[in-house]
DNA sequence: TTTTAAAATGCAAGCGTTTACATATTCGAT
DNA sequence: ATCGAATATGTAAACGCTTGCATTTTAAAA
């Protein structure tokens, strides 16, 4: 019997450590449940031999593949990126791997890298936002995959998510800038379709000016896709208008440096012609000059929350509850009150 | 026979169309292998039994996982995170899926990301930086894993890389800072503990220095674990000397943005008081005020080469071959001449 | 010692695919 | 119609592991 196998498996473990191929199993897995002596024999035995086990058996045989799918707009820019490493450093604490998978901001793209993710046998999925296609929810749920939404809490979800309550949070912010005294404000929105964090953050602001007494229709708002270059469009666009906004407020962070990069390349000053307010306190936000005025979002805390909650979920069957983060809004030197020209 | 299967199996479609699993089987992995009758017959069965193959037992059984890690030393800050993107995006087109870990920079968890990794039956593995333990080589060696370095292109190194010279690419930056006639320069560089790329930037300057007939000793280095504030803190340090700089390298934008930061805090005018210059050209680097002067790197191109060359390698066998990809200085605001103050 | 419960180990049946190989079907040429 | 080659399909054996259950060993109690 000449065994040219390339790499050993459980079985040649077994044989020359004299024991049963169970016993090897629940010695790599449950060592506890082994005696000492054996479990010396054993791992001596997985040592000489190299051996290392098989992932698609293993998974095969437990009917769990200890990964966790997380499925993001962008890994490109930052705003997604601290709130995943701490994810993932969380889930590896927990004997997880994330698997991450990215849509470029495309509700079919997400569709499909469900799908794939799911057929990777994910045990649960990471989501970003409320917003999606019924079918997805359904497809989840007859595949017996959970799913935790971040990145938003919503009291009107029955969806768990661990993350923060996106118009509120905006709402707090407008409510001071329109106390400084702006009546023209604008908003670079974020596409808003699919897109429920986006699109709360923008009646965050019509919030704030309902209860300033203000009138919604006041509030000028662009919708772009994400990126700097795409904030500064937009922003010229608002500041070749004859009415000009004395605020702007921007979906996030990456829109409104953008926005402020143009906004010097127009010489227009800031925050004494215009003053601009971001979203979600990235590295960008203090790097920036003037340094943003912006909502802060506790990334790594979502991200890590999820994580334990994901964890407890697949490994002991809690139940998914949401949690609500708190946001604060940080005030650096983009935002100045109104000042007569 | 009350099946009470939760998810329906390549059996349950077979039954269902009336066929054998193997004909299942080829109608889902070479639909041109099969009657368009049957292959009708079988679509409409896996529609109706909302049946989603296996993944375990599919890797199992067919040996692979489709699946190639990415392992770098972390997502949370820009730097990799473009090439990533990039990375996966290509992935996809071939039919791969990506898996990501981080290592924050530290050589043991990098060693036990790779072994997870492998573990989970990643076909091949994207490494950043050469310089590692031997040992790691020699495990991916008998586990016959194949892997691409990237992020560094080192004519002198026979391991398969796709990347750029970072020492070249450092020297012409340098070689231009130098003709400004900068005399007193110093470089704030990531760890170069196991870290080759580090290092190699490192002697880029030397090699300018020499080249200039200038003492190599007249670098002052500070080497600073990565981050912003890290990269504020080593210029305050450096600044903070009897003899001041009057250009200061950074290994990277991230730690030139801290810099940057931190001349704007201690009232230190740059360019004139001093020079900064960065390395990668992330975005970051355009939105710093005034913009910084970096290095460009093709990152975008540079994770779409490696994916690639790995998808080939993994499905026909194409062996890796080595590609340098080139870099070039970009010269924006942070840079000027010395100035007698 | 003997008895008994508990702990350790072994046995063997899956887990859901893929894929040689065997068998059946189709179709064009005779 | 008949035959053969080509094409389509079926059969069944892996693949390497986990785990419920049966069996053996150990250790504590009598």
């Amino acid at each position: 019997m000449n065994k040219t196998r390339i790499t050993p498996t459980l079985h040649d473990v077994a044989a020359k450590a004299g024991v049963s191929t169970a016993t090897v199993s629940r010695c790599l897995n449950f060592p506890d449940r082994v005696t000492e002596r054996t479990r010396n024999k054993v791992m001596a035995a997985v040592k000489v031999l190299g051996y290392s086990p098989n992932f698609g058996a293993k998974v095969m045989a437990a009917r769990r593949t200890n990964t966790i799918g997380a499925i993001i707009p962008t890994m490109e820019n930052a705003i997604f990126a601290r709130g995943l490493q701490a994810f993932q450093e969380e889930l590896r604490q927990h004997g997880f791997t994330m698997l991450v998978a990215s849509t470029s901001y495309s509700a079919d793209i997400e569709a499909e890298q469900i799908r794939a993710l799911v057929g990777r046998g994910a045990d649960a999925l990471l989501l970003i936002g409320h917003d999606r296609d019924p079918d997805i929810y359904e497809f989840l749920e007859t595949q017996g995959v959970p799913s935790l939404v971040t990145w938003a809490f919503d009291p009107n979800e029955t969806r768990p998510s661990v993350g923060f309550d996106n118009r509120a949070a905006m709402q707090s912010m407008a409510t001071e800038v329109l106390r400084l005294g702006h009546k023209k404000v604008a908003l670079i929105s974020a596409m808003t379709a699919r897109n429920d964090r986006a699109l709360e953050r923008c009646k965050g602001i019509q919030d704030a000016m309902v209860l300033a007494g203000q009138p919604t229709e006041d509030l000028k708002i662009i919708e772009t896709p994400y990126g700097i270059e795409e904030g500064a469009d937009a922003f010229k666009l608002l500041m070749q208008a004859p009415e000009k906004p004395t605020a702007v407020f921007c979906g996030n962070d990456v829109l409104a440096v953008g926005a402020l990069r143009q906004a010097r390349d127009m010489g227009i000053r800031v925050p004494d012609d215009v003053s601009i307010i971001g979203f979600d306190d990235i590295e960008l936000a203090q790097i920036a000059y003037p340094p943003l005025t912006t909502v802060h979002v506790p990334h790594r805390e979502m991200g890590q929350r999820a994580a334990i909650a994901l964890a407890a979920m697949v490994t002991d069957g809690v139940p998914l509850k949401s949690i609500e983060l708190s946001t604060h809004p940080v005030f650096r030197g983009t935002l100045g009150p109104v000042c007569a020209k």
